[in-house]
DNA sequence: TTAGTATATGAATAAGTGTTCATATATTAC
DNA sequence: GTAATATATGAACACTTATTCATATACTAA
């Protein structure tokens, strides 16, 4: 037992609470996708396709990283649905995965009260 | 040079991300936020919030785990402005800090075709 | 085919981080 | 003051992960 001052509204919540978790599978799911976009240098790709479509190249220009740690940032966004590419001829080219993920980045800096 | 087939949309587009892409700062702003939600013990935590203020006793029990990581976790959310804590007798009580939060979760749970 | 360019990837190392354990601080009751 | 309860925290260990380097694959041109 507890000596909680607000017993029965926190025991309430509480049991609502377990009985409202969302799965072990469900929770990770979420995990995965967030800590997908929570790198810098994977932030700095998304910021940089929010302006269009770009090839690996280009993206790596954008960034100012290398091609090397750019394409397995990309690999990371790509298995997790944040962005798509397509090939085209000698280039792949990468954009964002769906309206999703600008949006989350909006809210994020809203909250944080940055102006992009 | 490069043998990109969209050379000049491409060119344009990165030109444009290097321009408007956030401070480094910024960038490291929005991956610490994002980080902060991004680990399962403490989406739980947010998940467990969303039922109400509640003590840490009580979050300790809604989610399943020690005392001392949850101390530790519901640090990381409050020092990122996630949650917020109040003290009331023996007891810290602790609250989503504004909308944006659960409307963050929100968005991701759309975006996995997940239900909560 | 060969040469050249674009992109991807495996392995290794280095940096970051969550949990546990022990302990410290804060509040209340006596 | 002491005891009991609630919460916080420092250190250590285990685990995850981003980058680098070397190399592999994919496509184009000749």
């Amino acid at each position: 037992m507890t000596n909680c001052n607000h017993e029965e509204e926190h025991a309430f919540a509480a049991a609502r609470a377990k009985m409202n978790m969302p799965k072990e599978e469900e929770i990770v799911s979420l995990s995965t996708a967030f800590k997908a976009i929570s790198e810098p240098s994977r932030l700095k790709i998304l910021f940089a396709l929010r302006q269009g479509e770009m090839c690996v190249f280009h993206i790596t220009e954008a960034v100012g990283s290398t091609q090397s740690a750019v394409s397995h940032q990309l690999r990371i966004l790509r298995d997790n649905h944040v962005i798509k590419a397509r090939r085209d001829g000698q280039n792949v080219v990468y954009s964002l995965a769906d309206a999703h993920v600008m949006a989350l980045l909006s809210l994020a800096c809203e909250h944080l009260n940055c102006k992009f």
